[in-house]
Parts: C-alpha cells; structure tokens; sequence
DNA sequence: GCGTTACAAATTGTTTACAATCTACAAATT
DNA sequence: AATTTGTAGATTGTAAACAATTTGTAACGC
C-alpha cells in the first residue's frame, strides 16, 4: 500500500517562491518597485547602509541587487561614490520614443496577423475602467490602467524578448516622467488615449495590421509630443 | 604665477578608466567576453569558488557580477543550486530574430533618412576585409566582420537605446549560436552575406529607406532560416 | 581673503567567516 | 533488488569585519 507520497498540496507555489527568491532578488525587486513608482526619483543617491538597514539585510544583498538593477537601466553606479537612481535627458527620451514605436508597431502587427490567437479577454474590462478613471479626474488610476493595456497588448504576442525590450523602454520612460515631475493634468489626453486604445484594439481583432499600425504610430508619437511639450513649458 | 594645475594630460582616459571599473565590473566584463566568444558555453555552471580563485578575488565581487549578467541575460541564477550560462531554445531564438529584424528595419531607415550625417568611413574597407576573409574561406573571422557591419550601422544611428537594445539581442543569438555548436562550414553562405551588406549600404547611401529595409528584411530572415536549418539537420 | 593642506568622519570596496541548503553516496529497511 | 533514509561533503546565502577612497571641515600659509 503506498501512501499518496507525491500529494505536494496547495503549497506548492510557494516553494517555488523561495526557491527563487534569494536576498539579492527581494531587495532588487522591492528598489525596482520603489523607483518605477517614483518614490525613488532619479538623481536620488541610494546609500548602501542605509538601505540595509531599512530594509533589514546586510550590505552585501543590498550591493548584489544595484548590479542587477544597473544593468537593467534603472541606476547608474559611480565607484567609490555611490549608486544614483538614473537620469534620463531629454534627448533620449525621444531616442527611446523611437526604439518603442519600432516595438508596439510590431506588436499591433504581431497581434492583427493572428486575430484568434490574440487572447484579449478583459481588454473591453480595462479600457472600461480606464475611461471611468478619466471620467473621474483620477488620473494616477487612469494612465495606470492605460500602461497596462500597452503591457497586455505586449505580453499578448507571446514572445518574451519582445516584451522583456518593451518593458525595459516602457520602465526607463517611467524613470523620465518621474525625474521630470511630470504630473497628467488635463482629463482631455487621458481620454484621447483611452480612444486610441479602443480604436487601436478594435483595428487588431479585425486583422488590420496596417489600420493598427498607422494608429500605434499616431498614438505613441502624440504621447512623446505631449511628454517633451510638458516638459518644455515647465522650463519656459 | 598659477602652476597648470588642470594639466592632467595624456592620462585621463586612464583615470576615467580606474574610476569606473571595480572588481565586480572587471569580473563581469570578462565573463561576458568568455560567454560571448563560446569559451563558456549556454548549460555550463559557473562555480563561484572556482572562478574567484581563477580570478583572484574573493566571492563578493563575483557574486555582484553574476547579479549582472543575470539582468543582461546572459546567465540564469538558481537559488542554493548555482549560476549556469543561460540556455535558448530554437522558438527563443525565433522570437530574438523577430524582434531583431524589427530593430534593423528601424535602424536602416533611420540611417537612409539623414544619409548625409551617417558617418559610413571605414565601412567599405569592412566589407572588403568580410570579402577577403571569405575568399580564404577564414569563416570565424568573415562573421566577426559581419557582425561589426550591423553593429556599426546600429552605432551609426547615434540613439544610445537603439544600440543597447540591439546589442542585447545579437548576444542572445550568439548564445545560441554556441549552444548548438554551429559552425559556418560553406563560404557561400559568407559571401551571400557580404553582397547582402553591399547592397544594404548602397541603398542607405542613396537615401533609399524602403529598398534599404526590404534587403535588411531578406537578409536577417535568410539568416533566420540558415541557423534553424543547421539546427535541423544536426538534430535529425 | 583666498587657496592649500591636513585631518576626521562617513561611505564604499573587498575579504573573511559563519549559517543554511543542496548533492551524492552509503547504509538500512522493506 | 529497490526504495528510503541518513550522513558527509561541497556549494551557495548571508553577515560581519577590515581596508581603501572620498567628502567635509578646520587649521595653516600666502
């Protein structure tokens, strides 16, 4: 009689949760955390001590996760100085623009040449919410939900490189708003992007590659004008 | 009489030099170059102890660097079992390659488009130094030659992201490249690649975007196919 | 008063030591 | 004989101690 030795219940996942997640991997996904919602803004000095501290860890998980998240982008590391959240100039801003419209292009087309593939369930869901966000004046909610239609749309393609490229973009422009205090004021361009979202999602289930590209391409250009015109008139 | 304190003459390079590179960043950089040209191949372990002892530094700093290569991509880190150079699968290696002909496309165009401030010297003597290497059949380093072509055109283009994105995927495809232990064994596949380069180049001189990205297009999918075929009939 | 130098505090870089986890192999049990 | 269990060895994760560099400050000379 064996016993049901491979039962394993509900717990499993968890296992699998610290199996992976080591020190290094907290402390780096926590900062990751801190720094895409703003609370760490660019330029901010991330003092090893310090961290260890508040987050109760010694110095060396702390120094282990500034390597990954330097090589992700998101601070830069000066020897002997310390670790700052990255600043990103206004130039290359655009340049990201630019790598990003490469990339939702590819998406839209991606996802308009395999309409039935394209699991989109909960996408009518989200612009629904989105657009009541707009219509409340939450905007913080609103442009949340808007960066994760872009996020679905991407993780939608199945490729993981692709959406691994789009996150690190998305992130390091996250980063510029953040560093330029960049605060969506008006009701009017949170709903226009609410209205590409739904024309661009529409066009994909209807195979319309091109139609969607056109709009993906509009649509992320607008966003980079409104970005960089923001930014403009708070220096002016 | 004001000594020339700001002298600091041939030597700053040097200085700038020290300043930023620590022994994580040191180690690193190295393991990098060992993955990269298949001295360490995708599956192998990299024993922390081992290579410190190799390296002649402690554990520390290659620990940090491990957290780095991680985050690029270039090894997976499994808690409590060990580093390994990261592995890639042939549908992995699909997806790289779509998001790298959408790169390539991106890059082309730019480059067709301001043609006059594409900086192109030395590009001809590459392609003739690819030619050359390709008529002795020296098929390591025609590729090499190969491979700085596109990395220049990327380079060319100025946008930072641009290039780091792209980077980031050909590593990967050089990866798996190693992994499968492919070898360019005909030159004609070589030669088929530098009259692609020709044409590529000619067509960004004379400001001709979209025939510069149909070529690139055929040229990466051709790449595309011939990988996916050696691996093929090594596997059958 | 200005600039330089010397010193002290703080921070980072590195190493060493300790704790926890995993792998492998052998003994024991069924 | 096969499976399980236990133990030894090795490897990784973490923390603490030590060394080197930088920064701020104050004293000193011009």
């Amino acid at each position: 009689m064996t016993r049901q030795i491979s039962a394993v219940p509900e717990s499993e996942i968890s296992i699998r949760h610290l199996q992976s997640h080591s020190l290094p991997t907290l402390v780096q996904q926590q900062l990751e955390n801190l720094i895409l919602d703003g609370t760490l803004v660019p330029g901010n000095k991330l003092a090893e001590i310090a961290l260890a501290d508040r987050l109760g860890v010694s110095r060396g998980p702390v120094r282990e996760a500034f390597r990954g998240l330097a090589a992700k982008g998101l601070v830069r590391v000066e020897k002997n100085r310390g670790v700052y959240v990255r600043t990103i100039t206004p130039e290359e801003a655009d340049e990201i623009y630019e790598v990003r419209l490469a990339l939702e292009n590819l998406i839209v087309r991606k996802l308009a040449a395999s309409p039935v593939a394209f699991d989109d369930s909960g996408m009518d869901g989200l612009l629904a919410t989105a657009a009541r966000f707009a219509e409340k004046g939450d905007f913080a909610n609103c442009h949340r939900c808007n960066m994760e239609f872009h996020d679905r749309l991407a993780a939608a393609t199945g490729n993981r490189t692709l959406v691994d490229s789009y996150r690190r973009l998305v992130n390091e422009l996250s980063l510029f708003r953040h560093q330029a205090h960049v605060k969506v004021r008006d009701a009017s361009s949170l709903k226009a992007s609410v209205a590409d979202h739904r024309a661009i999602l529409a066009a994909v289930r209807k195979g319309e590659g091109a139609l969607a590209s056109r709009l993906i391409q509009r649509h992320i250009e607008a966003s980079r004008k409104r970005l960089q015109k923001l930014l403009g008139d708070q220096e002016g």
